[in-house]
DNA sequence: AGTTTAGTTTTGACAACTCAAAATATAAAA
DNA sequence: TTTTATATTTTGAGTTGTCAAAACTAAACT
């Protein structure tokens, strides 16, 4: 009754896609598909067996969602990636840009030994390198709604919190203008018609970036 | 053409196979077979697809042995397997009874860029915590020939240097009566009519094995 | 040589996962 | 309401790895 890897690959999809999601609207099959990346008729069959076990609720042509045991599970899946994450970072010496590959692997088979023994490591980190919350043990997890660089307000000084992308190139470009999880910036301006957002670094170096970037970088009004 | 786990603990298990025979005598089926932990016919089948590939040669109703590029693949593997368990005690304080299991699953997915972290974490260790040798990334392995406790000569003080078993209980039993590699005894007599050998660890402690235990021993005279 | 035995290979089947392409359903546009 | 576009499900098939049990080899023992 273990999980196998596949089944915890859906269930991790399902969780990030649910989370991304406003209100309790089901997650539509396409996009469960695309996200796991196999063909939409893959994701069909697979996830009728996913709510045969009980881990999903199913609604055909409209879509899926976790059921509780299916969440708890996601959850821990979570958790051991995260955890991977933060120690390849913070023990391993890697770049955070490049640690999201390793850690997709290794979140099969580390054993809850080493899992436990890689938080107790870290000091029982709460979230990992590009700021995304780890897990409890328990499958709990606590889920703080920061603002976007979209969202946040004009001409106030904001410590960026989070980062929501895992594309190695992206991470790369935001250490570079000095964007990672808590350095402070602030942003200027924000142009719709240019699709472009202004910001300005505690360094006093300006950037601009585009506004599909600006939304994934995530921020806390500095307290 | 990269090559499943599964085709990984076949190559593993045949190299290791292949080392404990004395002379260049193929593999039997059987044996193979039950060390991969499947049933005869499912090495068969097995074994013929990876002679297609090239790793092995195979002489129907023979055996198996292992072709060049075969043998590389396994000592890669191997070297990735005790490069882990040397990391998992040295660095994650486990003890080196129960890092075989971790490892074992861990080999099949760490990157060379993680493998060669570790590696170079450890300062390049030539042995893991067993004592067994770690090939080095081109797949070459120094291959020391050590006696055992049933083989060494009687009332001379020798070292062990290598423990040829995995067995979690056995290697808890020999932690505690001091045989892990490193430490110091000699032995005082075999009596084969009792199947038994009898050491005097360095605190002068004395300790009676089996010959079956014995001979997974190794030792090097202390120098 | 004839027969037993131990090990090996074949056969047929199955489980998990996947795809391409045909069939179908839903929702939006005309 | 009929058409059209889009998303989803079905179907048929393939891959990898596995087993149980029947068929077979090769060698050893009368």
């Amino acid at each position: 009754m273990l999980p196998s890897s596949t089944v915890e690959n859906y269930l991790k999809a399902l969780y990030q896609a649910e989370s991304s999601r406003t209100g309790k609207t089901l997650v539509p099959m396409g996009q469960l598909a695309t996200s796991v990346g196999v063909a939409p008729g893959t994701a069909t069959t697979m996830v009728k067996a996913l709510a045969e076990s009980g881990l999903v609720d199913y609604e055909p042509y409209v879509g899926v969602r976790l059921s509780s045991a299916g969440a708890k599970l996601a959850a821990l899946v979570l958790r051991r990636h995260r955890l991977i994450e933060q120690f390849l970072v913070e023990v391993m010496g890697m770049s955070w840009a490049e640690v999201h590959e390793d850690a997709e692997q290794l979140e099969h088979v580390v054993s809850d030994r080493l899992v436990e023994r890689m938080d107790a490591m870290l000091g029982h980190p709460s979230v990992d390198p590009h700021g995304d919350p780890i897990p409890a043990a328990d499958g709990t997890i606590a889920a703080p709604d920061y603002g976007s660089l979209l969202s946040c307000p004009l001409s106030v000084t904001v410590t960026v919190t989070r980062v929501t992308d895992q594309d190695a190139s992206f991470l790369r470009f935001l250490e570079k203008q000095d964007l990672k999880p808590g350095h402070a910036l602030e942003v200027e301006a924000r142009d719709s018609a240019a699709d472009s957002v202004q910001l300005r670094t505690a360094s006093g170096r300006q950037i601009t970036i585009g506004t599909q970037a600006a939304s994934k970088v995530l921020v806390q009004e500095s307290s």
